[in-house]
DNA sequence: ATCCGGGTCC
DNA sequence: GGACCTGGAT
């Protein structure tokens, strides 16, 4: 996404050789990265063709309609998956699955739905504030609210309670098909074990090495982000990373 | 019995 | 740095 170089980011961990990007390198930029692992092609490619071949499409986001997408992203906020899909039936059975419902349901009714989830009451807080600003800024409509620009709209996102730089690019790219990275948690680590980021990384730098050297085209972000998540939970967790049989593992450096 | 999630706010 | 919180995995 060419339009994010405009965005204020912090220093860019350099990703890839300057020989293979044709831009310069900054002299002496600070202790980060070392350089790519490999030579050929870039090396996020690689990557992506790594994981692809392993794992194949993962269709994500697991959502029937762009509102449960955005539900979605809200309630799995620092929460596996399984417990999201029980708030998230719970609400389809109450029939809340839509943002006017959401408005009106008075706020105790909804934190028992959304129970499983956990931080129920924040959840509920932060799923009342989505939809009254869907409901001011859009008329309750997400489809006209994608058609504002992604900048636009990200700093919009970014302004709801409850929706942080996660959770608004989850919004963009998995409900509103944007070009944007999603950088969580398990995206970090992985390229911390990898040697591309330091522990200072931030989510901006994190994104951004994906966003530089992307093509540009949400398919690419919504499956690489997928990938990565299916890598963190089945090879690259917290204890006990598996790298041996891990389909980056040949990425890492020698002793890590 | 502890750990940990597809984080964000104060 | 602390608070928010559940339920499956280890």
């Amino acid at each position: 996404m060419r339009s994010a170089a405009k965005t204020a980011f912090g220093p860019s961990p350099r990703a890839l050789p300057s020989a293979l990007t044709g831009r310069k390198t900054r002299a002496g930029g600070p202790s980060l990265p070392r350089t790519a692992p490999t030579d050929g092609a870039p090396p996020l490619d690689e990557y992506y063709n790594s994981l692809f071949t392993r794992f194949g499409p993962q269709h994500w986001w697991p959502g029937k309609t762009k509102f449960e997408v955005v539900v979605g992203a809200i309630l799995t906020q620092n929460t596996s998956w399984a417990n999201v899909e029980r708030a998230i039936t719970n609400l389809r059975t109450a029939g809340l699955l839509s943002p006017a419902a959401i408005e009106r349901v008075p706020s105790t009714r909804l934190e028992e739905l959304i129970r499983s989830s956990g931080y129920f009451r924040q959840k509920a807080r932060k799923l009342k504030a989505f939809c009254q600003f869907l409901d001011r800024e859009y008329g309750r409509s997400l489809r006209r609210m994608f058609e504002t620009p992604t900048i636009v709209l990200r700093d919009k996102l970014l302004g709801i309670f409850g929706v942080g730089p996660e959770t608004a690019d989850s919004i963009l790219l998995y409900a509103g098909e944007h070009p944007v990275m999603v950088a969580d948690g398990y995206t970090k680590r992985l390229l911390a074990r990898h040697g591309w980021i330091g522990e200072k990384a931030g989510y901006e730098d994190v994104r951004w090495i994906f966003e530089r050297h992307s093509p540009g085209n949400s398919r690419w972000f919504n499956e690489f982000h997928a990938l990565i998540v299916n890598t963190g939970k089945s090879f690259c967790r917290k204890q006990k990373p598996l790298c041996q049989a891990c389909p980056l593992g040949r990425y890492l450096e020698e002793g890590r």
